[in-house]
DNA sequence: GCCTCCCGCCATAAC
DNA sequence: GTTATGGCGGGAGGC
């Protein structure tokens, strides 16, 4: 598919580098260039010329920056300039859509939503209403579902909708597809999980490091860590030396004809999970000492820390030492809420969960568990 | 030899 | 019809 000739002529005549043109180093110089007070609007466009890229390059690059927040897509060619401080927001976005939908209803329509955030929508196409009024032919959803803005998204999600520290991209891939596919569709989704890994990178979103025991490579959240608005990204050669790939993948898709939808559906599982314990806790909260209800979960949104595993949907109780009644069941909560994995990769991921929420809870509550229990 | 990921074809959506 | 968008996977750089 791709044209041996052009590639072939230029590294016959001239030092071809590969990193010169890597999408991490192009979203680097495209922050550098937007990434300052007084830019609004981008014209895809101008970005192209200014980059000495072709349009195609700056779509992979727009579409990560707008799933997470830093563009928000106006029209045609146009897309505006959110900046690193639309981050916080489409991420407590992803978190709050989801824990609506799981309020409201509907697992197909939460999803939409969910694909959806106002993050200045997936494209125009694809926006909330449109899509809600399920309007929309398979086709188009099809593609929707396998658009590199969700797929970031879901992505994001891995690393601050669990408590996981490190994960390679082919563990992120397998996570998001499930078991049971061929090495095709694999290997198709790692090479996704690639660019939006490097991009990410560039954003000092996430870093590469390494698996301590496996030393296989991996990635992990950084999300906004000692960074002001305007204090990562861009960040020039050196930085993004440091730049690391992710590991070994094994993703892929059929040919223009499957709905991979078992993506969102792992995922969300593990989001709806999270929620449904915090229902449950609450209503233990509410049972025990009412006062503590006046913080509400939009509250504990707000308060939002990125940081692996920030449960911030619950709210920040702390035990008291009167709450004598508090029922401390986690391995019953567990056995409630715990889904039917079917495969390895969520089984550990749901382990992780358990265990975060045990540990986060002994934290706030001042002693572990098995002694509160 | 394998991991990484650039590149551009071409299907689809938007106009 | 034309143009904009972006999924996709071949295959080459890099280690």
């Amino acid at each position: 598919m791709a044209s041996p000739t052009i590639r072939e002529s230029a590294s016959r005549h001239h030092a071809y580098s590969r990193k010169q043109k890597s999408l991490g180093l192009l979203c680097s110089n495209f922050l550098s260039l937007y990434n300052r007070d007084g830019v609004e609007s981008i014209g895809l466009d101008d970005a192209a010329s200014r980059l000495g890229v072709e349009r195609r390059r700056i779509y992979d690059i727009v579409n990560v920056l707008e799933s997470v927040g830093v563009l928000a897509r106006k029209a045609k060619n146009q897309y505006s300039w959110k900046g690193f401080g639309g981050i916080p927001k489409a991420l407590e976005e992803l978190k709050d859509l989801h824990f609506f939908s799981l309020v409201q209803g509907s697992d197909d329509e939460d999803d939409e939503r969910f694909s959806n955030p106002n993050t200045g929508s997936q494209n125009d196409k694809t926006n909330a209403s449109s899509v809600l009024k399920s309007s929309a032919s398979s086709k188009t959803e099809n593609r929707r579902e396998k658009s590199l803005g969700l797929l970031t998204q879901n992505f994001v999600k891995l690393f601050i909708c669990s408590n996981v520290d490190l994960i390679s991209l082919d563990e992120a891939a397998r996570i998001l597809l499930g078991d049971g596919h061929n090495a095709s569709i694999m290997r198709t989704k790692v090479r996704r999980l690639y660019d939006i890994a490097n991009v990410l990178s560039s954003m000092n979103l996430i870093e590469k490091t390494h698996h301590t025991e496996s030393r296989k490579p991996a990635f992990r959240w950084l999300g906004m860590k000692g960074k002001s608005e305007k204090g990562f990204g861009a960040l020039g050669l050196n930085e993004y030396k440091k730049r690391v790939f992710g590991a070994e993948i094994t993703n892929t898709t059929f040919k223009r004809n499957r709905v991979d939808s078992s993506i969102d559906g792992n995922i969300d599982q593990c989001m709806k999970m999270q929620s449904q314990m915090k229902m449950k806790h609450e209503s233990m909260e509410y049972e025990v000492d009412g006062s503590n209800l006046e913080q509400d979960s939009t509250e504990i949104v707000r308060n939002y820390q990125f940081g692996p595993f920030a449960p911030v949907s619950v709210p920040k109780v702390v035990a008291s030492e009167n709450n004598v009644k508090r029922v401390y069941d986690w391995e019953s909560l567990a056995s409630t809420f715990r889904p039917q994995y079917h495969n390895q990769a969520l089984r550990d991921l749901f382990a992780h969960y358990m265990e975060a929420w045990k540990s986060w809870y002994s934290e706030v509550a001042g002693k572990p568990i098995q002694q509160i229990s």
